[in-house]
DNA sequence: CTCGCATATGTCGTGATTCTATACGTGTAG
DNA sequence: CTACACGTATAGAATCACGACATATGCGAG
């Protein structure tokens, strides 16, 4: 019973990740499970697409990673949101609020 | 106090046209127009991404298209759903629910 | 009458992002 | 010792929305 392929809207990665990372710091193969746990099964976050967008994240200054003994004893790379990351964290939450009620407006017209 | 501009996700201009569709025949640009309004002058469908997405449509036989003269008397290409445009509809708004219901599970977690 | 604007359709090039496929390496269970 | 879960990464292809631009017409204001 493999998780059915999740065709992520473009855009709501970001938001997902960030999200994911407000709770604590994480790495990048525990954020996918994380995602598709308490999404129910229903987001999987494909490797080539997380991996990328760890790095954009990185680079923007949202995230910070650092190395750490993994709770696997295996290095892992974790990272945690900056302050500016949950600044966007915050601007890209209500985006996607506003742009989810704008849609059901139109569905339901 | 123009409207404010979108950024539509990628994916989802589809299912606004379709949507639109259903309620009856209209041209490409009372899509827009209408859209604008149904989403309360949240959505503004560009030029540039309209009218390629309704001849991707067309071309997926979802939408069939033909010209008539618009209420201001001027010649408009008309659009109507055809049956297959309506099985994707569906489709189309299953998954759009599924989507944004599995979005709000990540982001109350 | 003419000028500008809303109406109306369309294309082109760009940029952003996700996906598939592939590659590599390690610790542990059987 | 071998398979598997863990863990990171990139290259290439595909999709798609956007801004800028081009074109044309009917109508109302001045």
């Amino acid at each position: 019973m493999e998780p059915k392929k999740s065709e992520l809207l473009q855009g709501t990665l970001d938001l997902l990740i960030l999200k994911t990372l407000l709770l604590d710091p994480l790495h990048g193969y525990g954020i996918a499970q994380r995602i598709l746990a308490s999404s129910r099964e229903v987001l999987q976050v494909q490797q080539g697409s997380l991996y990328p967008a760890l790095h954009r994240l990185e680079r923007k200054g949202l995230i910070a990673s650092e190395w750490k003994d993994s709770e696997t004893a295996r290095m892992a790379k974790y990272y945690a949101l900056t302050k500016a990351g949950k600044a966007q964290l915050q601007t890209e939450l209500e985006q996607w609020r506003r742009y989810a009620r704008a849609i059901g407006w139109v569905l339901q017209s």
